[in-house]
Parts: structure tokens; sequence; C-alpha cells
DNA sequence: CTGTGTGCAAACATTTTGCAAGCAG
DNA sequence: CTGCTTGCAAAATGTTTGCACACAG
């Protein structure tokens, strides 16, 4: 699996482009609209959240939710975007090309760290390992008291 | 917060009864038998899961799927159960009576492996020392595709 | 030109809500 | 008795599919 943290908007572009090609797909506006605004928006988006933002950054292109859809599903299957889920809620989108990280939150003040720890991805391996897994990805969220919460 | 970690079925009921006297909510059959399967089936349950393998081992008893799930939100609000979040597959549930642990996930096919691992644990401690929180929870999920499904 | 992509509406799947009848306390 | 609880049906929510027209290659 190709790699793509830290590419730039026109190095995913080009990704986005030759996956296309190699499998007999289009590249039309509406595809490109979709990668450009989650690229621009370094955010987490749902379907619906997204579609409302192309549907206000490009009203003249008269974009379906359906197509967000498809699209969304279509960049994950690639590796170019993952989902995280939320129950009933549905899923979150966002783009491959940033670094892998993790986060730690404080349940006071909602505070959030982000950080990495080679030394727990790769027992994450060892883990999926031992139990015949082919790891994708991983969500490590860790909850406690920031300092600043604790002093109050 | 009460810490339910290895409790049998009655110390089980007794929380949970505990927790319906509290509330001014009453005990009832249904309330019952979902706590009693979720409990003789350690398992992770769908709402629709639980809801078939009731009616299977209660014929009698015309349970309907909308109890199932006002009873797992109520025990999952009450931290008598919880549960974990797979897109638009909808949500699986457990009781929190057992030892701590986290999650293996096939993407593919929904099973769901658990483990523990001391080291990480530690490393999580570590993490959160160095930014200066005092950790009280976290959630580990692994996603990956099980042997299975990549035999497929 | 050919066949993929699109938007729309309808279908689906999962979960929640309104309601009248049932039953625990 | 009182009012919480239940099952059913309908609604709500989130996502996918069928179709005829549009358009990229």
């Amino acid at each position: 699996m190709k790699k793509l943290e830290n590419l730039s908007y026109d190095e995913l572009l080009e990704e986005f482009k030759t996956l296309l090609k190699k499998n007999a797909l289009k590249f039309t506006t509406q595809r490109e609209v979709i990668l450009k605004t989650l690229y621009e928006n370094q955010n987490h988006f749902t379907p619906e959240n997204l579609y409302l933002l192309v549907k206000q950054n490009y009203p003249d292109l008269n974009i379906g939710i359906t197509t967000v859809y498809r699209t969304l599903n279509l960049l994950e299957e690639n590796n170019i975007a993952s989902s995280i889920s939320f129950g009933q809620a549905g899923k979150k989108f966002e783009l491959s090309n940033r670094p892998h990280h993790d986060h730690l939150i404080c349940e006071k003040c909602g505070d959030i760290v982000e950080f990495h720890n080679d030394e727990i991805e790769q027992l994450q391996e060892k883990i999926a390992n031992i139990h015949n897994f082919k790891l994708t990805d991983h969500l490590m969220q860790l909850y406690g008291i920031c300092q600043k919460c604790q002093e109050d």
C-alpha cells in the first residue's frame, strides 16, 4: 500500500487520477471538488457535512449527496481517505495525507493533545500478528485530566 | 463510578435492581431476560442478534426489538453495558462485568477478538505522564482483516 | 460513440417515537 | 390504582440502488 502521508494537494490529485485511470473510471468535476474540499478543510467530515459544504462552495455545481457517498467510498476503498465510525451517528471521513497520530483527551475541559508512539504501534502489530489479523488501522484515545484541570 | 469487574450474575442483577429502584423504574421479565442472556453468552451482541437469541430462548415471552434497544441503552447509560460502533453496521454491546480488555476488530466480517497487553498499558501511562495528564481511561481498537476474510 | 457518472426518487437498514393496552409496585 | 413498560406500527435517520440522461475518454 502506497504511503500518502504529507502529500500536497497536487500530489494527492495525481494519486487519485492514476487510480481512476487504472480502473477505467472517469475524472469528473464532482470527484475533483470533493477531494479538494476534503483537502482544504483538514477536518473530519460526515458525508452530510461534506455535501453541504460542497454545495455552499460550488453553488453552480448541482451535486447530489449520492455522489458524495459514492466518492467517499471510492476514496476509502483506495486508501486516499479513511473513516471512523460513530454508531448510528454514522461515519466521519478524513484524508489519509496527514501524519498518523493518536489523541490524549481531557475529560474536564475537552482539550486534545496529539501524540505518536512507535513502541506502542509495534506492539499493536505484534498483537495483530498473534491473532492472524492483517492490521489496517487503529483507534487509540487516552482519557484523563490535564494539568490545568488538576490544579482547579 | 462503581467498579463492576468480575461480578457474578446475581451481583450484577442486584446492581441492576438497585439502579432501577433508584430511578423509580420497574423490574420486568424483559429486562431480566436481556441481562441474563448477555451474561450467559459472554459475547458482543448487535441489538438484532440479541433480540433473535432472546426470542429463541424464551419463545413464550413475546419480546419486541424496541425493548431490546431501550434496555441496551438503559444498561449503557448506567455503565452496566458498553458498546462499540461499526458505522452503518450499527453497534455491538457487551456487559461491563468483565476484566479490562481491548478489541481487535475485523473490518470485513465484524468479528471481534479481545486482548490485553500490559506493556502497552504501561506505555500509555508514560505518555500521559509526559503530558502531565492524570489518566482515567482509554479506548484502544485495532482494525484489520481476520485470517478467514483474508482467505476469501 | 461507448460506457461510466450523475442526480433524483425510491428502496433499504437501523434506530427512535407515538400510542393504546399491560402490568409492577 | 398509578404510571412506567411493552409491542406494534409509523417515523426518523443514514445509506444504497435503479434509472434515464449527461458527459469523459
